[in-house]
DNA sequence: GTTAGCACTCTCCTAACGAGAGTGCTAATA
DNA sequence: TATTAGCACTCTCGTTAGGAGAGTGCTAAC
């Protein structure tokens, strides 16, 4: 779509003022705040033809603009300005996604936490998956008759935990020699490639009943695949009733109700996101509550090849300019972090 | 506080009532619905004294009557009626509780998500404890060279796991040679029973800086502290939005936003907790969001010793009846589950 | 092509009003 | 003496009407 230069500026004041006062946009508020030189009427004019091309809205006859979901989608294309972040906001990320901590699950959690914090939208962050995963050290875990506990620690630091169920008859040493047979074996080794040739060796090797090491090798694959929905971490929950937008409970409560629903939100940030930053807005996604939002997500990398996809959710009149300038730091800052 | 058998009866009408509709609840209407056998002007005498007592309060001069927070205590005290439950309720827990499961973990999110939807409240239920940590197996697992990655299992099934930094000129044998030490020396002896003696010893013994020593003590008491603020699992936090005392985003904004704070929930639960079933309404509560609230916490154990808090959160006009019945159903269930 | 002027439209706020529900008081009743 | 019928009174809530305010679209002038 192509816009002359006054119709470009017209339609940016329009949302940037939007954005920022949450009000239809009237001709007059324009020709005082922006400097176009033009008069109110000319600028009606201009609203006009943008509304006729689809990128405005008028809730009713007698009130100002709003952008349509194409017209922030224009905005977005083509008029956003992303502004440098401040020193301090940098020194924070830094600080708060520093590697000091207990664990990858930890700086994801932080990691939400400070999203939020920052833009006062809704952060979510999918939990990190190791795009191959390899075991450091798996161990078996004897509970009591009936059940055993298995414990993995990846290469990537990841925890896989499960409980499994024993079949009858299975002792203490026949676990313990599996468990050194699963770690002599896997250890450094991709997991997708473990072959079902594998299996049938040890079970031949070991005289285990192969009930047990099939449960075993189900849930250690199991709990590793990657189209399995994951652990999802919010933050800034409550954002969203700072939106005026929000301020109806019946959206309030659909929106809580979707975000409590881990595989949703999971497939929701997972669908909308691609190769490096993107942004969806309103109609773009899937039908519901997410119809009057926006997301913009990204993916984040941990180092060794542990990473997840992380998003903002808010109103369609999300301050896109700051929240991508944040998603991209929040990316360069854990890239620096982490090839350290 | 005594009340003959007539004030009894208004003052369990209008409790009754109250919960039901969220109106305040007139005489006449107590006439019509509850055969007290007297006319609406002799409940009205006796609604000015139970007001006066301080059990009802009247929103303004010309409506009815609803429960002070003293009137729901003395209701909950004395009038209470605990109904059974259905056999499709206590099959539903059984086989939602069943330890079937694969870590305690998954148990209490289970157990957070049945609690709520059972009653349409919000669920809480803080991570499980265990009155006496006993290790059965701990890990030392280098990630890097300056970081190791602590993963213990307790008695009970547990999980504990941290991050910690190694000092430097730590190599692999000698993490391996104390992860071996650990084993022995800790494995089914109670952690709190450790004492600086033992790990003086070990200095000596095993030729391990103290400093490494100690951060991995430091982490593995740290983690299981019994005052340590834990995990939250909440259940149904959407729930607020269906009682009409939460028709206001004010409200439900405060309350929100409390419970998105782990740490205070954490607190408000276990403050409020005591031995068996407790009810805390309204002011009764810590100042807040809380005093408009009830919470019903019970104390749940998964068997081995392994035990934690969990409540339920409404509104004071909360259906104590059928919260009190559940929450105990939950605690016999569960007994049941975990002595077999 | 741009602009001033003006009639018109729509929302939002406030005030007024009546219906409805419930009380408290008084006087009659069992 | 305890209970009840009757009635005036109070307060909320929903509806309606009117006026201010903001903004548009159109027309005619520049």
């Amino acid at each position: 779509m192509k816009l002359d230069q006054r119709k470009r500026q017209v339609l940016y004041a329009i949302v940037h003022n939007y954005i920022q006062t949450a009000e239809p946009v009237g001709s007059r508020t324009i020709s005082r705040r922006y400097d176009l030189g033009v008069s109110p009427a000319t600028i009606r004019n201009e609203m006009a033809d943008l509304e006729e091309m689809g990128l405005l809205e008028q809730p009713h006859t007698s009130a100002g603009r709003i952008p349509s979901d194409r017209g922030y989608r224009f905005y977005v294309d083509s008029l956003l300005r992303i502004p440098a972040l401040t020193k301090q906001e940098i020194t924070l990320m830094k600080r708060i996604l520093s590697s000091r901590m207990r664990s990858a699950e930890e700086i994801v959690q932080q990691l939400a936490k400070l999203l939020s914090a920052l833009t006062n939208y809704t952060a979510i962050v999918l939990g990190p998956r190791e795009t191959q995963v390899k075991l450091r050290q798996v161990q078996l875990i004897p509970l009591n008759d009936y059940q055993l506990y298995l414990v993995g620690v990846t290469d990537g630091g990841l925890l896989l935990n499960r409980m499994i169920d024993i079949p009858s008859g299975v002792d203490a040493e026949t676990l313990e020699s599996l468990q050194r047979w699963l770690n002599e074996r896997l250890a450094g080794r991709p997991l997708d490639q473990i072959q079902t040739n594998d299996l049938h060796a040890l079970k031949y090797e070991m005289q285990v009943s192969i009930d047990l090491i099939e449960s075993v090798m189900d849930e250690l694959l199991g709990s590793v695949n990657q189209h399995e929905v994951g652990k999802v971490y919010l933050g800034g929950t409550t954002n969203i009733l700072n939106q005026p937008e929000f301020h109806d409970l019946q959206k309030v409560r659909a929106i809580l109700e979707l975000l409590e629903e881990d595989v949703l939100v999971w497939e929701a940030v997972s669908q909308a996101s691609g190769d490096g930053i993107t942004v969806s807005i309103g109609s773009e996604n899937p039908e519901g509550v997410m119809q009057e939002c926006s997301l913009v997500t990204a993916e984040y990398r941990l180092g060794d090849g542990l990473r997840g996809h992380f998003g903002l959710l808010g109103p369609t009149r999300m301050d896109y300019d700051r929240v991508l300038a944040l998603v991209q730091g929040v990316c360069t800052t854990l890239q620096q972090l982490f090839n350290m």
